[in-house]
DNA sequence: CATTGATACAAACGACTGTTTTAAACGACC
DNA sequence: GGTCGTTTAAAACAGTCGTTTGTATCAATG
């Protein structure tokens, strides 16, 4: 079974899905970009859709993989390690948002599961927002083991304006480039993570 | 000279872009909304994107002018006063995305506003940006004013992720509704900056 | 060699998009 | 009453969308 197209069309879907969105990229300009036919898209996905569906699940997995393996590892040697939990909680994320392309992760991946946020329809929801869901309840148990005084509704908030944090960083860099006039433009993801730290865990902990 | 088709279609188009976004929303879902004619778009606006700029522009400024007024308000008491600058740089806007339908203001604005940030196309981009990079450096001075032992990059970034939490907040009150299994359903923006606060104020007085 | 199954391709489908055109209605003013 | 500018109305425009169709290609299998 040859799936070299297959794969190709996905690469350009994610390419182009994480550079113009979802909605505005239309299949055509998808198979143009990955040296196939219209119909191929059909074929192999059976609808624009099922290709949506098809590029988010390759990626949303092996980040949420590695995002939970990341928590264990940092609550394994400590509970109370806010600091290790808001990193694994951040950096792979900025990682994809942040990283040039590279083999096996061609594009910016955070640009692209941002949408999962901030596109408008529900085309994507079904189906991720439950991943994204299981994940997100794993660092709420974290933060909660590890900030044990924080009452329930002050730890969904926080974590929630964290989310926000994270989200914004990855979603709008130009912004921040603008916003500084050009004085902050970095392609370092652990930079900007030594940035975010102190700021969430500064929030996370602050009197109610 | 009758504008009564006019603010219709505005006021329709205002709804329909914050529930469906800018470019999943059409001329005619909008004109069938406000009860007029698909031509009265072109009439009245010239073209879509004249609309898009009206739309937004019937509704930036006023906000952005209340913002500057409460942030001018804040810093003529005490210059030093961090809880009156994010007072200013959360409530209005928080408002707009809380605050039910009501006279003069017939949709949750802030759904709306916060596409200027979560589009992917440029359509909206011009012209907007600029108005709000202008009151984003007010609000980048006060706070510069107000912590003046923050470096620039740390600033900057720090603002940033104050933007972010405001935003998420802003565009995914469901998210936060799910995350919290139910446990969060507010309405309040005076509720949701009661916990932004704390936050806000903690991350951008944190330690470098 | 013939047949099959998987893949690729060009072309067309109907539905929808934003825009333009043409004509009709309307109240205001001379 | 007639004429004007303003506003609405219906229809058609050319273009793009996702999808489907029928056919060609090609390697593998019998």
């Amino acid at each position: 079974m040859n799936q070299e197209t297959k794969t190709r069309i996905l690469d350009a879907a994610e390419r182009l899905f994480a550079q113009d969105g979802i909605f505005t990229t239309s299949l055509r300009a998808i198979t143009d970009a990955a040296n196939a036919n219209l119909a191929a898209v059909n074929y192999h996905f059976g609808s624009k859709e099922a290709l949506v569906h098809a590029v988010f699940g390759r990626r949303l997995k092996p980040l949420n993989e590695r995002r939970l393996q990341m928590l264990d590892a940092a609550i394994a040697v400590d509970p109370k390690d806010l600091h290790g939990i808001l990193r694994a909680f951040a950096l792979p994320m900025l990682e994809t948002a942040f990283h040039p392309p590279h083999e096996g992760s061609p594009v910016n991946i955070g640009s692209l599961l941002i949408r999962l946020y901030t596109e408008p329809a529900q085309l994507v929801e079904r189906g991720f927002n439950e991943q994204m869901a299981c994940t997100a309840a794993r660092f709420v148990a974290a933060v909660r083991a590890a900030l044990p005084h924080l009452s329930e509704p002050v730890l969904f908030w926080r974590i929630h304006f964290c989310v926000g944090c994270l989200a914004h960083t990855m979603n709008a860099r130009l912004i921040l480039s603008a916003l500084s006039h050009g004085l902050i433009d970095t392609n370092s993801p652990e930079q900007a993570f030594e940035h975010m730290l102190p700021f969430l865990k500064a929030g996370l902990t602050a009197p109610e």
